[in-house]
DNA sequence: ATTGACTGGTTCGATATCGTACTAAATAGT
DNA sequence: ACTATTTAGTACGATATCGAACCAGTCAAT
């Protein structure tokens, strides 16, 4: 009965999968994190980034969808940049109840700091996938996220 | 000057992947959680499963390890499997300061239960990639996984 | 215009995570 | 044997994360 057992022997890849991610995710952060000032941790540094890498002024809750984690959380990671002076929230003119974050000076230039503070320990392994490995790995993990995201009714 | 520009641009990649890394853990997290009973977490259900793929009698630290966490991080969340009775400590009988992680019958049942009700969540993204592009996918991040371990001091 | 449903964000309490410091056992060097 | 160092695990306190409940602003239907 081959039929049977492919569904489940491809969840276990997929299990696998989230295992390997979740290890990943679990080891970056910490090399992240022995880098960054004090009490900075990870998802601050991915909020900025984000930010640089799209547009300033989005809203918070446009924040936690994107990085799929629940509007409390994205309150208290944005509460921690504003605190550190790294962005700073405005009123949306669009609607009331809304804000926007929008990056510092401070902000710009700490992450450029925290970047090159940070080559070093990506040049460790940086020789283990070359450019179109990464292109390929990112792509495909992308196609997923959306899929996942797309599946949560 | 093209040589200057290569090695940050492929530090945005890795900054890049492990942004999608951190996403897709999310989701996951988020969906497995929404599955398991009442207060059961992610990494909870990730060590059963670790104890099944490999073998049992396990020690605490070797699972910290496994997962890339702190060890008291391993300390809480087999506090929680214990409290459960889906896992039993014993004692390591070649080390007295050390300890064996053994699943229960409970541990194993409720493995078997969660992963069927998983199920129809990873059916409904499961079409996303094909066996081969999982188990490819799977080597890269493992080759990168195994290189950051030991890119660690 | 008024009501009712919905949305963006925060507050609050419970739990997870993690670093520091500690205890006890094992190991190494003499 | 004896001391110093390392190792396995825990206790504890600080912070991160998240769900539930909440408030204020918006939107839709009448």
């Amino acid at each position: 009965m081959p039929e049977t057992n492919a569904a489940p022997e491809l969840n276990g890849l997929y299990f696998q999968l989230f295992n390997e991610i979740g290890i990943i995710n679990q080891l970056s952060r910490a090399a992240f994190e022995a880098r960054l000032p004090d009490g900075m941790v990870l998802p601050q540094f991915a909020v900025i980034n984000h930010l640089i890498r799209v547009q300033d002024g989005r809203t918070p809750l446009q924040l936690a969808r994107a990085f799929q984690v629940p509007k409390t959380s994205m309150t208290h990671t944005l509460a921690g940049l504003e605190k550190r002076g790294f962005v700073e929230m405005r009123a949306n003119p669009d609607d009331a109840r809304s804000k926007q974050v929008w990056l510092t000076e401070a902000g710009r230039t700490f992450r450029q700091t925290a970047i090159a503070s940070l080559a070093p320990d990506v040049a460790a392994f940086s020789d283990t996938l070359d450019r179109e490995e990464l292109v390929e790995v990112i792509a495909t993990l992308a196609r997923l996220r959306k899929r996942m995201d797309a599946a949560r009714d």
